[in-house]
DNA sequence: TTGGAATGTCAACAAAGCTGACGTATCCTG
DNA sequence: CAGGATACGTCAGCTTTGTTGACATTCCAA
């Protein structure tokens, strides 16, 4: 079938290429958790807990509606993360000012310290494959994930990444 | 400090930049597996089955220790995915030709079948992805997730990736 | 030929997701 | 100001997918 790679990069997308970016994208996951994922098996926590934490330290005071639907899971599944935590001493949660349902989530020193040490791994990884890769490849890289991401969560990508922490 | 930006690429490593990246990968991942997520919540099935049949279906035949390695799971955990797609007739489990303790594992009709549904989902996300981005992003997109797997992972795709199926 | 290593299965448990129902406090609007 | 909507928390119970421990079968090498 000669007409088959009419345009200019058809050719480029055969099966083949994208079977394997998908499975470079499943093996790079793996390696993009381990790091906090070590770190945390020991303590009581999981990746739910290392999720919560992160985006409460990049927003502080966000609200727990808010946070649900950054993360894309039910209440139930977010308040037992978040109570642990309260009890634990990592994060402080505190009545709404304006609005007194509301509640905003911070981290406490502890919880900061623990965030720092996640994401210090995981910055870590990230700057050594940023490196090996290059400039170039690392804006490849974001765009990609970037039109991979489901519209709503594009815009909670943008609406966080622009945010003046 | 002004020595602190020396190499031609150490500005460009911002903690901002690489944590637009970590979310970016959270974000991306969750729209990555969306599409057979959705697929699959039908039937009695999830992403581990997913898993499952994309790496048997890549290598026919491979044993259960082989999909072990790859999946990063414990033997157990794959058994029971593994028991049930057995049990519905989707994959076929033969017991190895030289040595009787492994066990070669097949697609049937069936498991090509919906494969090929949740490969041809996936894929289609993959492409518009892609075809969004252009074809350096691509390179780049890849060049990062491989420098982000950890060693072995990244002797595991490499391996998968060049097996003429 | 026999004891250890490899492979796979069964049982029980844990983490983290889900739905549904309900209670309380607070806000907002007619 | 009364009543509905919103934000949050919680109880109960279920599912998926991971874990460990115990055990059977098979192979291989001392």
């Amino acid at each position: 079938m000669p007409e088959a790679q009419g345009g200019e990069n058809l050719l480029f997308l055969t099966d083949e290429q994208l079977r394997q970016g998908i499975e470079a994208m499943f093996f790079a996951y793996r390696g993009f958790t381990a790091d906090p994922d070590r770190i945390l098996s020991g303590m009581a926590y999981g990746r739910a807990h290392h999720r919560a934490i992160h985006f409460i330290a990049r927003a502080p005071g966000t609200t727990v509606n808010n946070l649900l639907n950054i993360l894309g899971v039910t209440k139930q599944s977010l308040n037992r993360v978040l109570r642990t935590l309260v009890e634990d001493g990592l994060v402080e949660s505190r009545i709404g000012k304006t609005d007194k349902r509301e509640r905003n989530l911070f981290l406490t020193e502890d919880g900061m310290e623990l965030e720092r040490k996640l994401s210090d791994a995981q910055r870590a990884r990230m700057r050594a494959a940023y490196r090996t890769a290059g400039p170039d490849a690392v804006s490849g890289f974001r765009q990609v994930l970037e039109a991979m991401m489901d519209g709503d969560m594009r815009r909670q990508y943008y609406q966080i990444r622009d945010t003046k922490s």
